[in-house]
DNA sequence: GCCGTTTTCGGCCCGACTGTTTTCAGTCG
């Protein structure tokens, strides 16, 4: 059975290639849009009562092409057009200037049908000839071949220490009145494809020079009046957009800057039931020739009478279709009273017991959980129910000790390929906090791995089951399992699912929060797996990409008083 | 292909940069 990630991959797969075909590009839009749609229903595709067609942006024959992929696990249009076009075709894309119509254009007048045959093409002089080819649009070609587009994206605590580093020193120029990134950064994405700057100045190629002379800077992408792209060498190679503004048009910019796309094609459509066009210069009353600016953002929802939309929440997800009431008073880093996954020297970790507990409670927390490793884990130092015994003990002398915050003795238990658990109940039991997770056995099948997991959800004493999907951005895909089973099953026995704040894992993601709480009524846990009492640092991440996911204080057990996670956790034993 | 408190047909967000062109198309953000 498709899910819904996979009819999502697919439509966007078919709009791709209708585009290469020379499609109406509307129409590959469309299946575009409809991808979106089922990407981000909060119900299963094989669930929605009235069928496909009750998600926006989805009609007849888009309805149809999914009951297609549900019944035969085949897009049908997707097939004929593998079938039809060259295999090398699309990967075409991947070169950066060249599009739909160039690659439409080579592949009609010349047979091009994939780099190769492009190179060698464009060595014989013959791209020249083509209408809208010339000699410097050659030579960018032979360029981009050897350097297509990257896909690798770059974690957002990278480009959040670059965009930073950027910041400071556009600051600092005399003619730069402000500075802000925008973009995905702004959103707190998981990865970024680049960093977004705008810029209010009065002399914006003045700055431009400045952006490009800077020392990292290995390339010049473009440079105009208003906007310069470069490619920079920050430890690693990382694309920098500069968007450079009037002051008075700096909100408009910004806003138009941090998007995404998506949400600023509703805003823009929005506007346009006022009469109104937005751009990123601001909104343009055409009727009476008038250009509003606007001194906060906040200002700008308002003139479209609409409630303020917090960065994390523009990607075209539901925010524009709801009433201020409606929408979520989101959880904010005050609200975070306790960190409940971390290692000490006891396992992988490289600090004592003690040392974290002075590093939470210096970040003024009332609380946490001390879970190293289980034995199994053997490359990770995993702890035997004995050694649980004596770290108690080292537990009950620190709380001894130390006022002002409150260790709970916990453990990460591995979930063992078999299914089964890594320690008994009669050892679970004793503890105060039990985390249950996989770290091993990733390329099982989807009901194996899902029943291990569902196991641990249904075992009496876990509490937690930590980074559910085992992810790692942009080095292992999450391992095959069905969300919706375990979050039924969570919704049932009460067991939380964490949300992993590692800016490598971000696991459970944002979609699936969002999800998670809708659909299933879920409460979850944010913890940052810290190794030392740096990484407690990464909770940014995680209530970020819980703000992503629509997500309250209250969804979140993080926020609770020590008395009311108490009660939560022994609420949880009770229940099973 | 989808959609409709002015529409069941004719739009579908809007602008910058580049390279080609002599007024604009394609790509990208
Ligand atoms: N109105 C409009 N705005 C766009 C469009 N494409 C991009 N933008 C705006 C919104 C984006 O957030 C912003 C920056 O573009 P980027 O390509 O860098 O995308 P973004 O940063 O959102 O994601 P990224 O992680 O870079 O892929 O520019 C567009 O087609 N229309
Ligand atoms: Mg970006
Ligand atoms: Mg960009
Ligand atoms: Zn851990």
């Amino acid at each position: 059975m498709m899910n819904n990630k996979q009819v999502s991959a697919l439509l966007n797969q078919l709009a791709d290639l209708l585009e290469l075909k020379g499609e109406n590009p509307f129409k590959a839009n469309a299946y575009r849009r409809a991808a979106r749609a089922v990407e981000n229903s909060r119900v299963a595709l094989d669930e929605l009562e009235k069928g496909p067609e009750e998600l926006p942006g989805v009609g007849k024959g888009t309805a149809a092409a999914i009951r297609g992929i549900m019944e035969t696990g085949r897009l049908e249009a997707l097939d004929q057009l593998l079938e039809e076009l060259p295999s090398g075709l699309p990967e075409l894309m991947n070169i950066p200037g060249l599009g739909p119509k160039s690659i439409h254009l080579l592949n009609r007048e010349l047979g091009v049908e994939n780099k190769e045959q492009l190179e060698e093409a464009l060595k014989q002089g013959k791209v020249r000839t083509l209408p809208g080819f010339g000699e410097k649009k050659e030579k960018k070609l032979l360029d981009g071949i050897q350097r297509m587009k990257r896909f690798t994206r770059h974690l957002l605590i990278h480009g959040l220490t670059v965009a930073e580093t950027l910041r400071e020193r556009l600051a600092e120029h005399p003619e730069v009145l402000q500075v802000e990134p925008a973009g995905s950064l702004r959103r707190m994405k998981e990865t970024v494809k680049d960093i977004d700057l705008v810029v209010a100045t009065k002399h914006p190629e003045t700055v431009a020079e400045t952006v490009v002379s800077m020392p990292e800077v290995i390339r010049v992408i473009n440079q105009g009046s208003t906007k310069v792209s470069v490619l920079l060498r920050m430890g690693w190679e990382i694309q920098v957009d500069v968007r450079l503004v009037e002051p008075d048009q700096f909100i408009s910019a910004l806003h138009h800057f941090t998007g995404s796309k998506e949400h600023n094609v509703r805003f823009r459509q929005r506007a346009k039931e006022f009469g109104w066009k937005v751009s990123e210069y601001g909104i343009h009353d055409e009727d009476h020739e008038e250009t509003f600016t606007f001194a906060t953002e906040e200002e700008m929802y308002q003139k479209l009478q609409l409630p303020y939309i917090v960065p994390e929440l523009r990607e075209d997800r539901g925010e524009m279709d709801h009433q201020a009431e409606d929408l979520p008073q989101l959880i904010r880093a005050e609200d975070y009273r306790g960190d409940l996954h971390m290692h000490t020297r006891w396992s992988d970790g490289s600090a004592s017991v003690r040392e974290m507990a002075l590093a939470a409670r210096e970040r003024g927390y009332e609380y946490i959980a001390i879970t190293d490793h289980s034995r199994s884990l053997k490359v990770a130092g995993g702890l035997t129910p004995d050694d649980l015994k004596r770290q108690r003990e080292e537990i009950d002398a620190v709380n001894e000790e130390l006022d002002g915050i409150t260790v709970l003795a916990g453990t990460e238990m591995d979930i063992l390929p078999d299914g089964t658990l890594d320690f008994p109940d009669r050892v679970l039991k004793e503890l105060d906090l039990v985390i249950a997770s996989i770290h091993s056995g990733f390329k099982q099948d989807e009901e194996t791995i899902t029943q291990r997991v569902l196991n641990a959800v249904k075992n009496p004493y876990v509490h937690i089951v930590a980074h559910p999907t085992g992810r790692l951005l942009n080095r292992r895909d999450p391992y095959a399992i069905d969300l919706d089973r375990v979050f039924e099953a969570a919704a049932k026995t009460g067991t939380m699912l964490e949300l992993n704040a590692n800016p490598n894992r971000l696991d459970l993601n944002d979609r699936d929060l969002k999800r998670a709480k809708e659909a299933y009524g879920l409460n979850v846990t944010i913890n940052t797996d810290a190794h030392s009492p740096e990484m407690m640092d990464f909770v940014r991440f995680g209530v970020a990409t819980a703000r992503r996911g629509w997500l309250e204080a209250g969804d979140v057990i993080n926020t609770y008083s020590l008395e009311q996670l108490r009660q939560r956790l022994d609420y949880i034993r009770r229940n099973k």
